[in-house]
DNA sequence: GCGACAG
DNA sequence: ATCTTGTCGC
């Protein structure tokens, strides 16, 4: 393992970041997407206890397949920029159970649209060479108009140079917009055709939607 | 030093 | 993320 993710000091989870923004690829679009990933975590507090959930659904159909879970003590604290250090050791144990092959993943969190350029979607799709993209709820980092009230508008995101990260998309008309950006080996008009395609009646898309509920249900549940 | 900060 | 009551609207 080249860049391990488990009991990494934020210090050279720093230096990791910056190796492995410069080796992401950010365009073009997956010569075949038959199964999307969405992933997703809950926890629980005392101790710190973290529920993974991985839901697979066909693409572009959008019938849901399975989920895949796992569950473990969370160690790492959350530091804005090094989300995946402490969400990626859980969910790359989960994914180990996967016996599909997964074309392309959604991630709840940013993709390049992070402050050095790798947020939990860019630094696990890297890990995974598959493409990957990252859905936020709320923002990190950017410039960016508000875009339209209907469905399907978007305005550009863009970093402290002007260039552009990512999109402000409206999944939902009237309805607070979702942040996408490119994870790894997707571009980003490309990222948000496909959250879009994903996308229901509901403002976060099925795949991240069904990993949501199942995470929680787990951390309620367990395995009953 | 000050303000901002995915989940 | 989690905690936590009521409230608004389809």
């Amino acid at each position: 393992m080249k860049y391990p993710i488990k009991h990494i000091t934020p210090k050279t989870a720093i230096e990791q970041q910056v190796e492995i923004a410069r080796q992401l690829i950010t365009s073009g679009m997956p010569e075949k997407i038959e199964i999307v990933a969405g992933v997703d975590m809950a926890y629980s507090q005392k101790p710190l206890t973290g529920f993974s959930a991985i839901s697979l659904f066909t693409y572009p159909n959008l019938q849901y397949i399975k989920t895949y879970q796992e569950i473990d003590l969370i160690g790492y604290p959350y530091i804005p920029g090094l989300l995946s250090f402490r969400e990626g050791p859980l969910i790359m144990d989960t994914l180990e159970k996967v016996e599909e092959d997964i074309d392309l993943f959604l991630f709840d969190g940013q993709g390049i649209a992070h402050p050095r350029g790798v947020g939990i979607a860019s630094h696990l799709g890297f890990l995974l060479d598959k493409p990957s993209i990252g859905v936020g709820k709320t923002w990190l980092t950017g410039e960016y108009k508000e875009p339209g009230r209907q469905k399907g508008n978007k305005s550009d995101l863009l970093d402290a140079s002007g260039n552009l990260i990512g999109h402000v998309l409206r999944t939902r008309s009237e309805t607070n917009p979702v942040f996408v950006s490119p994870g790894h080996r997707i571009g980003i008009e490309e990222a948000s055709e496909i959250v879009l395609n994903c996308t229901t009646s509901y403002r976060i898309p099925e795949p991240l939607r069904r990993a949501d509920q199942k995470a929680e249900k787990y951390k309620n549940e367990g395995d009953i």
